[in-house]
DNA sequence: CCATTTTCTTAATCTACATTAATGTGTAGG
DNA sequence: CCTACACATTAATGTAGATTAAGAAAATGG
């Protein structure tokens, strides 16, 4: 178990990384992310205090994820074997976060995945820039952009 | 641990429903899938012979996803609990699995995740419906059947 | 503070995929 | 062996969101 400071924009993890760790994010604010063949960045997930942020790939394998800090943050840096020791229960609710990403990703509109991505991280939305909202989305920020100001005009 | 007979088409469990069992798959093929609020449904993912079907909805949350047989199959029953002991590098892969799929969902077009689903699960492809792979890839079967005939013309 | 860079918005145009519809083909069950 | 029904294909038209570009606003650091 290891405490470290990580800086703003501090990458910890770079895709095809072997010996992944996860992180347990004890204050801050990281990001996994991919990054597609023509060069665009796509948001897996953000990960405030609380959250663990890892790459599922077992030890021995590439990752598929950068993981980077978007605020200064403190992390506790752990192995994946140890990890596997970790809340069981955690790992079930997780899994059905995902479930419902995909769920969402095949069925809703940007604008509905918008509606849901603030219902369900409000605090996020506070502390990060729009354009990675629209990276985990899915979507450009200028479709974001319009999407929002479609929202306005629609509420009365 | 409960054995169960279950005829094509039978279903297994709705959206909704509380206390949902995950399913083991001894022979046969299972999906689970959703329906959305235009009354489209969405495939989640296949279950093959080995596979375990569930829903991650912990006991007395109601469930998102309908699971149905698409071949007459014999599948074992559990309760999430017990299920909740079982093989924990499953639960990593399957994971791993989500990760990916959230990724090609977000990244690649069409006939990209056409190709990778065909190198992935090449024995399901037989199995089903064209227009159940579409499902399962978030297009319409039309669309699959174009990228499919542009796929030919492009390779000599 | 100011200057530079980063982020957001708006608008015009473009494209992948959806929708609709018609026609074709296979196949399961009576 | 038919008759249906389930599935696949093709083509025309529509549309959400991508791309491009430019300017405005906001954040950041020196």
């Amino acid at each position: 178990m290891n405490k470290i400071n990580v800086k703003k924009k501090q990458v910890l993890q770079r895709k095809g990384n072997l010996n992944s760790k996860a992180y347990i994010v004890e204050s801050g604010l990281l990001r996994s992310y991919t990054i597609d063949k023509n060069g665009k960045e796509h948001i897996f997930m953000f990960g405030p205090e609380g959250w663990i942020v890892t790459d599922y790939a077992s030890g021995d394998e590439p990752c598929d994820l950068y993981i980077d800090a978007l605020e200064d943050s403190v992390v506790i840096q752990i192995e994946k074997n140890d990890e596997i020791e970790i809340d069981h229960k955690k790992i079930l609710k997780r899994i059905r976060v995902l479930q419902k990403r995909i769920i969402t990703l095949m069925s809703a509109s940007a604008i509905d995945r918008y509606e849901h991505f603030i219902s369900t991280y409000p605090t996020i939305v506070q502390r990060v820039p729009q354009y990675m909202i629209a990276s985990y989305l899915g979507i450009t920020p200028e479709a974001l952009s319009s999407a929002k100001s479609q929202r306005l005009k629609s509420r009365k």
